[in-house]
DNA sequence: AAACAGTCGGATACAGTATAACGTCTCGCG
DNA sequence: CGCGAGACGTTATACTGTATCCGACTGTTT
């Protein structure tokens, strides 16, 4: 189910490739299509499955391809956890986000939040560290699932 | 190479399961030690390998399931962004860690930052979301490396 | 001692995740 | 046109993790 808004998504994500003089292909946009479909994170196999529908026949190579393109890109998230992967909500700007993960309803919520990206800039500096790329990751119950849950 | 502050650490997991009433067996303790004589991460498979050492003959699930008991127990940890495992340096008390991993020479330094603890906290409960685990993974250049690398 | 329950671990097989290596095609450019 | 770079197809394979079944050992109960 495409909704409007994953329509806005993809053509956000063709501006933004088109400004930074790399190209969103057919391949790459369709894996970002069906990640921001999704409302939960797909692994890459589940991916390959979706693309694979009408009769393509297509490779892990392809996906994973397309998905390495997607995080430099910042237009996607993989998250480590899971080892799956989820359409990013705000790809204008560059980011480290972070994710808290429901374990009962699989939904994934992606948040900024500054006060986290200052502590751990700060833990690093102190011990000199250069960080890269930050994985923060919280798994637990999300407030839906915990009303139902009692 | 066992040095004298990884004897300690077992003998602390020792006492540790001891007082809870669970059992460090032969294959646990010694995946512990591999881990803890290990200056770096080790996947699961290299910890197979090292078990391996002196023609015994041994299946992952062997070590999987003593990886399950040690985490479990807080006596290791798990990085996601790298499919490996430490051992704890501070095993005594239930506690979320951070770590630190630089992608030069792969050390990981695990820090325990109550700033970063306090900042997911107020960010999970601004969300209703109840945290049950917690990853938090910086991937970048440690200082060592840092100043070799200029 | 015999019977039993529970835990640990050996062994085989397999599922799921990811990449290496090589070939082809296309496109932009000199 | 000829060339180089990038994207993609294809095959094979490596790496990570689990399911399942069974045997060995321990401690307990009768």
């Amino acid at each position: 189910m495409a909704s409007t808004s994953d329509d806005a998504v993809l053509d956000r994500a063709d501006v933004l490739c088109r400004a930074r003089g790399v190209k969103l292909t057919a391949q790459r946009r369709r894996v970002l299509a069906i990640l921001c479909a999704s409302p939960r994170p797909l692994g890459a196999y589940e991916i390959l499955d979706a693309m694979r529908e009408g009769t393509r026949t297509l490779a892990p190579p392809t996906v994973y391809r397309a998905l390495d393109f997607l995080l430099e890109q910042g237009l996607v998230h993989k998250l480590e956890s899971l080892h799956a992967f989820v359409g990013c909500s705000h790809p204008e700007h560059p980011h480290s986000s972070q994710f808290l993960i429901c374990k009962t309803c699989g939904a994934v919520a992606e948040i900024e939040d500054e006060a986290i990206a200052r502590s751990l800039g700060s833990a690093a500096s102190m011990s000199g560290f250069q960080p890269q790329r930050r994985v923060v990751e919280v798994i637990g119950t999300c407030a839906g699932c915990a009303q139902k849950g009692r």
